[in-house]
DNA sequence: CGAGCCCTTAAGCAGTTCTTAAGGTTCGCG
DNA sequence: CGCGAACCTTAAGAACTGCTTAAGGGCTCG
């Protein structure tokens, strides 16, 4: 379906790690295995298998996590029923891209009580928006990668993630990797930011924490 | 109603003009009386006169004017049955302002097309109404589809959009494309308005921001 | 009907980014 | 001190993205 490949592009254009996934069964082993999806779209033009025995399913099980439908606009029943079994909001076919991603913001601050603006610490300051990194005042262009690594980890200064943690997150189900690749990452990224922006504790894996801002200060009375 | 005042104070902090009736009989009124509404926010919870009928009405005398629902979150048949009347979008009970005003803006921009004001930045001039611009004081002819791209990188100088989003701009629902036409349009603008009008943002998409305007300053001093 | 314009495709090239793999280095601990 | 584990560095090639060019179809207008 061409649907599914432009919106999961746009989806990873705004940041988000997606999981696509073509019938009812795999999406019900998908949600099984990984238990941490921030949010489920369905598609209930789904072929062959029933998008709402998913969602009932799921709710059935407990799970509260943001369900949004995509359904086609004459499809007025499926369109109840989803809103009955639990969905929280839906989108008619043919929509924008630019409201699909301004509903799921919605659902996903409404969800977790919390917005997604400019991060700022420690001498960064990363727009996802935009998609612009600048460091100790400067600008510092970082590939898409890097772009989530840093975010990872600015997601919750002084708090570091191992590189199962990181590898989770830049790296969708089903597209594994097996290698250090991260490391790489971070390798790439410090030579750019300077040695001290990422901080490695050693058998916890990478942090940004107080240390990149102390070197944010020196740096500044040095100049 | 409570949520009437707020909702009229918010809309007005956001520079609109609200006009506030209380009845379905008032706003048939006022929408006979004055032709020139932007858009309707219906609330499905207006006593005594049933707010779908209001909308049918209008759809029946073939206004396109765009229609927001408000309902409550179990009135789920008047939900459906409004966007099957032709609301535009609906938002349920309760609702953040900030995504109420989201989405009117999201209509108001869907549904412009013309009436909307000279864009003017970064060294361009956009006329929508005689579709014409002008670019470094110069006036530039482009054809459909490159003034569509223009307008779409313009309406928000300084955020990229990706390929997908500006597909999705440039081509309608159920007319996908399936190549690289996006690319060749920005190639074919940038052979006439100069290379640094429209940046691109690897990994993001295009881009007009203050790079352009910097290349307006520096070309008006060379010549 | 033919010329000219606009648009979409497609294919090839160039530059970047990502992954992988293979050593090298540092660290902590016995 | 010496060993293993964790981490770093480097480089090569694969994969990807964006740029360019050009062919061909549709459309309008003379």
């Amino acid at each position: 379906m061409m649907i599914g490949a432009g919106v999961r592009a746009a989806l990873r254009q705004d940041g988000y790690v997606v999981d696509w996934v073509q019938d009812g069964a795999a999406a019900e082993a998908a949600l099984a295995a990984e238990p941490a999806y921030a949010l489920v779209l369905l598609d209930l033009g789904l072929p062959k298998k029933d998008g709402l025995t998913v969602l009932e399913n799921l709710r059935r099980r407990g799970k509260r996590i943001p369900v949004l439908i995509i359904t086609a606009r004459d499809a007025v029943a499926d369109r109840v029923r989803g809103l009955d079994l639990g969905a929280d909001d839906y989108l008619v076919k043919p929509f924008e891209l630019d409201e699909l991603s301004a509903r799921i913001r919605a659902l996903l601050r409404r969800h977790a009580g919390r917005a997604q603006p400019v991060v700022e610490f420690g001498g960064f300051r990363v727009d996802p928006s935009s998609r612009k990194v600048t460091y100790l005042g400067r600008e510092v262009s970082v590939s898409g990668r890097e772009f989530s690594l840093l975010s990872a980890l600015l997601e919750r200064p002084g708090r570091p993630l191992s590189r199962a943690q990181l590898e989770e997150r830049l790296y969708g189900w089903g597209e594994e990797v097996a290698s250090n690749s991260v490391e790489v990452h971070v390798h790439n990224l410090r030579r750019k930011l300077g040695e001290r922006a990422i901080r490695t504790v050693r058998g916890a894996g990478y942090v940004i924490d107080e240390a990149a801002a102390e070197a944010c200060r020196s740096a500044a009375s040095s100049s």
